[in-house]
DNA sequence: TGATGCGCAGTTGTATACAAGGTTTATCTT
DNA sequence: AAGATAAACCTTGTATACAACTGCGCATCA
């Protein structure tokens, strides 16, 4: 199959959340479309309906007189973020649990699952990159277990808030102490989210969701609090106000 | 002041919406810009940023060759959105009573639902544009009460969804039976959110706002399984499968 | 010297031109 | 007559031209 040409929406829509995200551009000020379109290698048509998108998402944010500049986000509105995260993720599980999870996906959540443990086998190093991949599928399998298009949408649409998503803080988690502790006790909360589904309790799906959600709250208070040398910048950490 | 002149963009937007709303559009066909800009008497340029607009809240659907289609519902896609703006109402009220609501906010809200008893009083006939407008605002100051930005936006975001607002079902609730009664009873759970979140209860203030939410989920089975003939469709009705 | 007004440059919002691709119709062949 | 193929038309995606407006700087006046 030859490589899918991407059109020109998504050439400017990949570029520029990328540029915003890694912190390219000055905070409160206006991002001139002129100069972006040119530098992202686009013109002004496609460039203005991505940043477009971005004021949906919430990276971008509108200028009364004229334009858009990088919408800047304090603590606080990483923290509600992160735990809408998890009362959307934990909306999906009590109705994966109520409506009873399709097998087949049960089955495929549960294979995940499983080799995320094989991932965080303590006999051996922890294969850090497969533990990544096989917790945003199980994410995304968690949500697909709603069986419902509305919240599977709203989930991704969190999801692409910046630091919000279940991946965020996995990017250099192993500069946070204990991350290995940390990434058994996720594993471990997994298992319980799926097994309540699978029991359907709904209400025991919905907490154990949320409470998972907090584990990165955690990370980011630490990350904010204590400031590591990171290797590899959580994406999106430009954007919150040191103050 | 002068009448605001609302920009083209507006102009697209609120008339493409209204038009989708109304059943202007054939389902399953793809909309065509250039008579439909023309319709609303703009350029394809706000236009199609307009339809841009409602992709993202969900009332077009893109085709994979290009251009939008209306959007249709199955009743339980429409059931899900009421339930979730229900969850997301519900944080709101959670975060609320968590974070001791602002003075100056919870003031207003217990006056607005002072003004909605008035409403209601049972010794003269219910001034129903009064309760509908009254209401409406009780929402946005719950709303507002959580004291976060995010959940504001994202409240806002679910209410515009075909059905899913506070206010979609008042429209012609004269039509559904005992609708004063319903009315009394909505009235009575606002009062028990308000006490929850003065008294920081934020499981109850969560809870009861969840299930107020299941009142409009009550009055949309009534009108798809009855039928009635209403006086004033209720909009986006026409986007929903009926078979 | 400070403040106010005017003008210019640069920017956004909107319209339109153009090109690539899809859809339909008509014609030709079997 | 039916199916396939080709051509013309129409539709969208993209670029660009244009106009209105904002903001800044400079000059002028009090």
């Amino acid at each position: 199959m030859a490589s899918e040409r991407l059109s020109q929406l998504d050439k400017a829509l990949l570029g520029l959340r990328s540029l915003i995200l890694s912190g390219h551009f000055d905070l409160n000020q206006r991002l001139p479309e002129v100069a972006v379109a040119k530098h992202l290698g686009t013109s002004r048509t496609p460039l203005r309906q991505a940043m477009d998108r971005l004021v949906a998402e919430g990276l971008l944010e509108r200028i009364e007189t004229g334009g858009c500049r990088v919408a800047t986000f304090s603590k606080e509105d990483i923290a509600d973020a992160i735990e809408f995260r998890g009362v959307v993720e934990g909306t999906a599980a009590r109705m994966a649990a109520q409506r009873g999870g399709n097998p087949g996906l049960m089955a495929e959540a549960r294979a995940t699952l499983d080799r995320i443990d094989q991932a965080l086998d303590p006999s051996q190093e922890i294969d850090f990159d497969r533990y990544v991949h096989e917790n945003a599928k199980f994410h995304a399998l968690l949500t697909r277990l709603a069986g419902s298009p509305l919240i599977e949408r709203e989930v991704a649409r969190m999801s692409r808030l910046p630091l919000a998503s279940p991946s965020a803080f996995l990017s250099d988690q192993a500069m946070i102490p204990n991350f290995q502790d940390s990434l058994r006790f996720a594993q471990r909360q997994h298992r319980a989210i799926l097994e309540a589904i699978a029991e359907r309790d709904g209400a025991r799906a919905e907490a154990m969701t949320r409470e998972h959600a907090r584990l990165a709250l955690t990370n980011f208070n630490y990350i904010t609090t204590h400031q590591p040398k990171l290797a590899n910048p959580v994406p999106g950490l430009a954007l919150v106000a040191s103050e």
